[in-house]
DNA sequence: TGTTGCTTTGACCATTTGGTCAAAACCAAG
DNA sequence: CTTGGTTTTGACCAAATGGTCAAAGCAACA
C-alpha cells in the first residue's frame, strides 16, 4: 500500500478524503452516499472511484489516518514533567483538539457507537497499549504523592469523555447554552480536573 | 393522535418499538432497515408498516418517549436535599440508568450527533427549560456555601459527558479494559464528583 | 505532432430499500 | 356458521445507491 504518487494523485487523494471527512461526519457511514462525496469533491462519482475502490475503503483510510492524530496529545503526556500540569496540558490539548476538528471527533465517534466494526483491532492493540503505558506512569505519579489516587484508566476515559462531549454534542450544548461557549468549557475543564488529580496538602 | 386501543394493537405496538431500538441502536437511523425491524418484531414488513406509517415515525416515537426517561433522574434531583448528596445521587442514578438502558443512550447519542434533526425543537424547549431551572438550584446552592463553585451548566454536560460514555463508548472502554467496569466507573465517578463539588472546609 | 498512459465521466447495471396494494387469514359478535 | 371489521402478508413498485465500463479528454514526452 503506497501512497499516491504523480502530484494530481496526491490533489485528489486528499481533495477526496477532506470531502468524505465532511460527509461521514455529518451523516455517518450508512447515510453518507458517494455521490455527495463527489460532489463536496467537485468531482464525478466514477472519479472518486478510481482513487478509492469503495466507500469503506474511504472510511478506513480516514479512520486510520485520525487514530494517530488522536491519540497524540496523550503520546505528549511527559512521564518526566510535572504530574498535575502534565495531566492538564493533555486535557487542554484534547479539548482544543476536539474545538479544532470537531469532524473528526464525530467521525470517531460515530465508529465507535456502530461497535467500531472498522477500528476493534486498533483498540485493543495500539490504543489499549499506549493507555496501559500511560496508566502505568499515572499510578508511578500517584505512589510517588504527585497526584490524589484516581483510576488511571477511569481518569482517561473521563479526559475522553468531557472533552469530546462538547464536539459530538455539540448541538445539545447549543441548543441549552443558546450558543457554544468553549471558553467556559476549557476553565470548567480545568477547575474540575484541579480538583480531581491535585493531592491533599501534607497536613 | 391517540393510543392504540385493542389489546392486540398494545401489544405488537410495544412489539415493534422495542425491535425499532434494538435495530436503531445498533446501525443507527440511515442503518437500520424495516425489513430487519420486522423480522426482530417477528413479523412481516407490511405489518410493521401498518402500525407506524413510516421508519421514522418509528424513531420519532422512540425519541419521544426516550425524552421523558431520560430527563427523570435529573427532574429528581430536589432543592430541598443536601446538595453534595443530591448531586452524587444523580450521578448515580445517571450511571445506572446508562448501564440498564445502554440502547436507548446510544439511540440518543445518534440522534444528537446527526444534529438532532428530530429533537432540536425538544432540546431548545423542554430540555433548556429543564436545565435552567436546575441550574438556578445549583446555583443557590454555591451561593449558600453548600457546594463549591463551579458553572452549574458544565456540571450537567460533566454529569451527561461521563455517565453516557461508558454506554455510548463501551466497546472502547471494553477494548482498552479487557471487559465491563461498572463497579469501577461507579467508584471513579462518584470520588470525582465529591471532589469537584464538596466546598472547601471552612478554615 | 503523434503516441502512450493517466485521468475523467456519461451511461448503465444490480441490489437494496421504503413504501403500496389487494387479497388472504383471522377474530369477535350475533 | 355467518358476517363485518381487523390483522397479516406475498408480490410488487419506484427511487436511491454502490459500483462497472468503455469511451473520451488530457498531459507529457519523443
Amino acid at each position: 500500500m503506497q501512497q499516491p504518487q504523480t502530484r494530481i494523485q496526491r490533489k485528489n487523494h486528499a481533495l477526496i478524503l477532506e470531502a468524505a471527512l465532511d460527509v461521514f461526519a455529518r451523516e455517518g457511514f450508512r447515510g453518507a452516499t458517494v455521490d455527495q462525496i463527489a460532489k463536496t469533491a467537485g468531482m464525478s462519482k466514477p472519479n472518486v472511484l478510481y482513487y478509492f475502490p469503495t466507500k469503506e475503503a474511504m472510511h478506513e483510510a480516514l479512520l486510520t489516518q485520525l487514530l494517530e492524530t488522536w491519540l497524540d496529545p496523550l503520546v505528549a503526556m511527559d512521564a518526566g514533567g510535572d504530574p498535575v500540569e502534565e495531566v492538564l496540558a493533555y486535557v487542554r490539548r484534547k479539548l482544543e483538539m476536539a474545538r479544532q476538528h470537531p469532524r473528526e471527533s464525530r467521525l470517531f465517534a460515530g465508529e465507535i457507537l456502530r461497535g467500531a466494526p472498522h477500528m476493534l483491532g486498533a483498540l485493543k492493540g495500539d490504543l489499549r497499549t499506549l493507555v496501559d503505558d500511560k496508566a502505568a506512569v499515572i499510578d508511578g505519579w500517584i505512589a510517588a504523592g504527585k497526584l490524589a489516587p484516581v483510576s488511571a484508566h477511569h481518569l482517561m476515559f473521563s479526559v475522553w469523555a468531557l472533552t469530546q462531549h462538547y464536539a459530538d454534542f455539540d448541538v445539545q450544548v447549543q441548543a441549552v447554552l443558546g450558543g457554544p461557549d468553549w471558553a467556559g468549557a476549557e476553565a470548567h475543564l480545568s477547575d474540575l480536573f484541579t480538583r480531581m488529580i491535585t493531592p491533599a496538602s501534607n497536613s
